[in-house]
RNA sequence: GUGAGUGUAGCUCAAUGGUAGAGUAUCGGACUGUGGAUCCGAUCGCUGCGGGUUCAAAUCCCGUCACUCACCCCA
């Protein structure tokens, strides 16, 4: 047992989920690239700014979630929470608006918080996530979605649920919020100390309590989408209309909001039914002011990031392609060279071959073959060697027959 | 950060407060040019860790750590 374990929150992946990983990875990188997707990978770490001005100072991932520690020359540092901010930073260093068309990034890889783990939730976590720069038009925002729904679709993915809101832009959200807040603030005296926090830090969450008086309580509270400008309410109008074109179903939650502060007019999350408590498939939206908050052109972006851990939750085991390994076996350690020299002829011809170094004898070399399930096991030994030919077997129907040498290659393809 | 449940062999799990076991896996043998099946044998444990109660603790109590789930938060 040792006594080393992995920290808290992070885990292994081996065998056979390791085949899942793969298996979503590659979909990712193929389903991507047909939207004109590229693919972008940024540091583990950034400056702890980045996050703090990207993601919002208020946020519960910026305050009480993330990894942030101070290198040897006194630099703060953060694991990166999640992507996008990230995203934006190396497009804006990089002057990839200038230098790169069409302006849309996929991403896959690790992201950390600092939070009590569960299902579907660690330290360290994967996602993949896309993100759209310089364009503003609702038709972007639903093949965004579309992009997102159905991947998972793609997947087959069942019991999934597409809910939609648009949290508003700058102009208008600000209105809002103090029509809520005083709203909220009438009702004070009913709510739990949580959601009395919520009022003045973060007033679009008190929608999430779930305790009865409070649900109770906001269900009559005054919702954003009365208040939304005409420019919102017109644009999260085209988007709805753009997705009914695109067969994609949703549901309007007027409560839904995001955890980051950047996100402006359309957010959305897609959830499942099979998940527990962690629910949240992927989450994305439109952040049209994030690239100018960092520095960069006025410029506007939309994307999303999606769980990695939680979509493989849903994967079924893999139905992986058989590969027909060869198992070569030599009896005795003097026809060892012999054996090593064929595994190396058969590789280069592109099979994947074992030799076992530790067999005494043919028999314990079978059994290695059977264990790492060789779908045929060549003999190469003192009868073949002689002869100038190799006895090969079929391990499943026990069939062995003995060819010259130079016949090999061919029988083995007739057989692949 | 709060709460609940669970910690016994590599894995899955047993064991009224009274000698820590089974299945499986591993290794060896029956079987020195042939695997899976069968049979025989062997290895494998500070019962998460630290205290306490008791003649006696895997078992009861306290603490602690880990895992799991939920709250919270989110993907």
């Amino acid at each position: 047992m040792s006594e080393i374990k992995a920290a808290k929150g992070t885990r292994d992946i081996f065998p056979p989920e390791i085949q899942k990983w793969q298996f979503l990875e590659n979909a990712i990188h193929d389903y991507y690239k047909k939207f004109l997707y590229q693919e972008i990978r940024t540091p583990i770490f950034e400056h702890s700014e980045l996050f703090s001005r990207g993601i919002g100072s208020e946020t519960e991932v910026v305050q009480k979630e993330m990894y942030t520690f101070s290198d040897k020359s006194d630099r703060s540092l953060t694991l990166r929470p999640e992507n996008t901010a990230s995203v934006v930073r190396a497009a804006i260093e990089n002057n990839l608006f200038e230098t790169v068309a069409p302006l849309r990034f996929y991403y896959i890889g690790p992201m950390f918080r600092y939070d009590k783990p569960q299902k579907g939730r660690y330290r360290q976590f994967h996602q993949f996530g896309i993100e759209v720069f310089a364009d503003d038009s609702p038709q972007v925002d639903a093949e965004v979605i579309f992009a997102a729904v159905d991947f998972l679709n793609k997947l087959r993915i069942a019991d999934i649920r597409l809910e939609l809101n648009s949290v508003g832009c700058p102009r208008c959200r600000p209105l809002y919020l103090e029509v809520l807040r005083k709203a909220a603030r009438a009702e004070g005296g009913r709510l739990c100390a949580d959601f009395r926090r919520k009022i003045e830090g973060n007033p679009l969450r008190i929608f999430d309590c779930k305790l009865p008086e409070c649900a109770e309580t906001t269900r009559d509270f005054p919702l954003l989408d009365g208040h939304l400008c005409a420019e919102c309410r017109d644009h999260f109008a085209a988007v709805r209309e753009t997705l009914s074109w695109m067969n994609v179903p949703f549901q309007l939650n007027p409560r839904l909001v995001r955890g980051l502060d950047y996100y402006t007019k359309t957010a959305f999350e897609v959830t499942s039914g099979q998940l527990g408590a962690q629910n949240a498939l992927l989450g994305g939206g439109r952040y049209n002011n994030l690239i100018k908050e960092l520095g960069g052109p006025d410029m506007a972006g939309i994307g999303f990031a999606a769980g990695m851990e939680r979509i493989i939750l849903h994967l079924e085991n893999p139905a992986l392609p058989k590969i027909k390994n060869l198992f070569v076996a030599y009896g005795e350690q003097k026809w060892l060279a012999h054996a090593i020299q064929l595994a190396e002829v058969l590789r280069a011809e592109g099979y994947p071959v074992y030799l076992d170094f530790q067999g005494k004898n043919l028999k314990k070399q079978f059994k290695k073959a059977d264990k790492i399930a060789a779908a045929f096991t060549l003999i190469l030994a003192e009868d073949e060697i002689a002869s100038k030919s190799v006895s090969i077997k079929n391990m499943a129907s026990q069939e062995q027959k003995k060819i010259p040498l130079k016949d090999l290659n061919e029988r083995l393809k007739k057989n692949y």
